[in-house]
DNA sequence: CCGTACCGGCGAACCGGTTCGACGTTTCAC
DNA sequence: GTGAAACGTCGAACCGGTTCGCCGGTACGG
């Protein structure tokens, strides 16, 4: 492999001359930088990473750290890594992906040997045993998840509050009454996974504001599972004309459910699920549903993580926590309740 | 930071005894190496990633690149990813991510600048154009899927022609005479992704050799439409007792399509799939099928990787071109034909 | 008793970049 | 005509590791 002394040799500069004709940081006379350039091509000359990151002490990498627990919905985390890794890539960094279960460790290994100029992490829990790992490390995170605690670094999550409320409102706008509202498994609560019953409450808060009744089940993440969830809840709340569904599996299943029951969404039940218009469009999944905007998510973090590693933003200058509002996306599922 | 030469003065050694008694390449006395390893402990010391490459050019960075294309299974590429990731690490590895459209580029740009030690290439098409610069290159790479060169590389993929023969002997020994084969979307096809046809035409072949009817037809990837797919397809052959399917999307559908039109398998219609368990268990399709065992092709493809990496394989022993024989997990959707 | 081998440690060079300070030439203002 | 500023280039130092060659001291065999 051709090195800069190599450049420089075959230019008749020295290598610092060949260095700055590259980066521009001095001025070059226009014949010499010509020379250099010709070089650079006729050598097919590729800068060394670590010989730069150890000049610079920048890696131009970020890290991104995919927690994959159990019962939690894979495919989602798709979406969340492509709009993290695409948007890296269109500003000059790359990825360095970590699967790995022990996040704490992979965390603490890949800042100390300074792998990577920031982090970002998803699927961010309530207490995050990452984030006093990621705060003494002193380098810029990015997190995709609401945490207790947002010091130092900057948060990126939909607003589920606000889902929350505007599932249940929109069923009452049309007229229902009596409406059930599915969540995830309570492993994902328990584990710190705060958006489950951060929408959960606000629903339930809107429910009672709006006097309607609401119904709130846990439902599975697998799925031969799951569906018993569901058909129970409909055996056990004969009265309910609305389903809200906080749960990709649920969602997913929800279809062959209501078929072996013999319904239609919206005439027999009116359906509002939250998931990714790419996951709706995956599983052909007919419900109206809040869009949950995975990758615009993993975009807005990494866009802000650049800026925090470029310095373009003041190192005292307060960390954002930003809440992406939710839509409604409207696939037809919805309407008035069945007069019963 | 601390440095290695920091640990050196709080030891009071020399920075390269130091590194000998960090590394155990030189003997070193117990009673130094216990007080360099103090000093390590006690300043937090951990090595300079892009410094060690830089000095030992090896950066224990392997490079994966998935390719997403339009109109491929999104959700499935993520197994294999996995697999290659969790095994990485096992050995020591860590992964640069690389989701870039333009793949050969990305490709250039990793191993030119000496970013990585090696390179899995996952979703290999028949002609793929990232193989000459990957052999340009000069670097160790494993692929999953079987292109038509394969030189230089080590290439690992189901065995997608035996796949066809068991899903066709399996129906034909169960008594089924009229089956259809649903493979995916033709733009697969055409962009190079063989073995759709290599399943098809070994289907197809042993269809012929046991006397039995094979009607073959591509559905689309994407949803509302792989159902109108399926749907034409039992209209137009009513006397289809078998399906065999390759295409996710089209398994995904499958369920739904079958309560439309009230079908149950296998009494009705002996259904086999091709997916991996994880894709069954997540949408709990209960149709037996051929396992496309992604994370372990993603395993042997990084095993091997790292093999040649390490130079544990002669650098002129061949490459391999391994094929995983298929296994049918039995679900028990397939039995008898109906005795229309 | 001497030569040799080995042990344990040190100093220096090297990996391939970037960057600072210095220095000789021009250019230009006064 | 002279001093200062700007321009273009170079040499050297540095980033933080690893590794090679060397050397003094000790053990050991002949």
């Amino acid at each position: 492999m051709a090195t800069i002394g190599d450049v420089a040799q075959a230019a008749g500069v020295s290598r610092s001359t060949a260095s700055y004709a590259l980066s521009g940081k001095r001025a070059i006379s226009a014949e010499v930088r010509r020379r250099v350039e010709d070089a650079v091509r006729e050598l097919g000359y590729t800068p060394n990473a670590g010989a730069r990151a150890l000049a610079t002490s920048q890696t131009m990498v970020i890290g991104l750290l995919a927690q994959f627990l159990d019962d939690e919905f894979a495919p989602a985390m798709l979406q969340y890594m492509l709009g993290v890794s695409n948007t890296a890539r269109e500003l000059g960094y790359d990825i360095l992906l970590v699967t790995e279960a022990d996040g704490t460790r992979a965390l603490r290994r890949i800042t100390d040997s300074r792998m990577v100029d920031g982090v970002v992490l998803l699927n961010v829990a309530e207490r995050d045993e990452r984030l006093p790992i990621l705060r003494a490390a002193g380098q810029p995170g990015a997190l995709v998840g609401l945490p207790a605690d947002c010091t130092g670094v900057d948060v990126f999550d939909l607003d589920f509050e606000e889902a929350g409320r505007l599932m249940v409102d929109h069923l009452h706008r049309l007229g229902h009454r009596e409406v059930a509202l599915v969540s995830q498994p309570e492993h994902v609560t328990e584990r710190g996974g705060a958006y489950v019953w951060r929408l959960q409450n606000a629903a339930v808060e809107a429910a009672r504001a709006r006097g309607i009744t609401l119904h709130t089940i846990s439902g599975s993440s697998h799925q031969p599972d799951v569906g018993q969830d569901l058909n129970a809840l409909l055996d056990a709340h004969p009265g309910v004309t609305g389903l809200l569904i906080n749960n990709e599996a649920a969602a997913a299943a929800l279809p062959t459910v209501l078929h072996e029951r013999g319904l239609t969404a919206p005439s027999d039940l009116s359906v509002v699920g939250r998931y990714s218009d790419e996951f709706a469009r995956t599983f052909s999944l007919p419900y109206s549903s809040i869009e949950s905007a995975p990758d615009r998510l993993g975009r807005m973090a990494v866009r802000q993580l650049v800026r925090r590693i470029e310095g373009d933003v003041a190192a005292d200058e307060p960390h954002v926590v930003r809440f992406v509002t939710p839509e409604l996306v409207d696939r037809g599922s919805t309407g008035a309740p069945r007069t019963a």
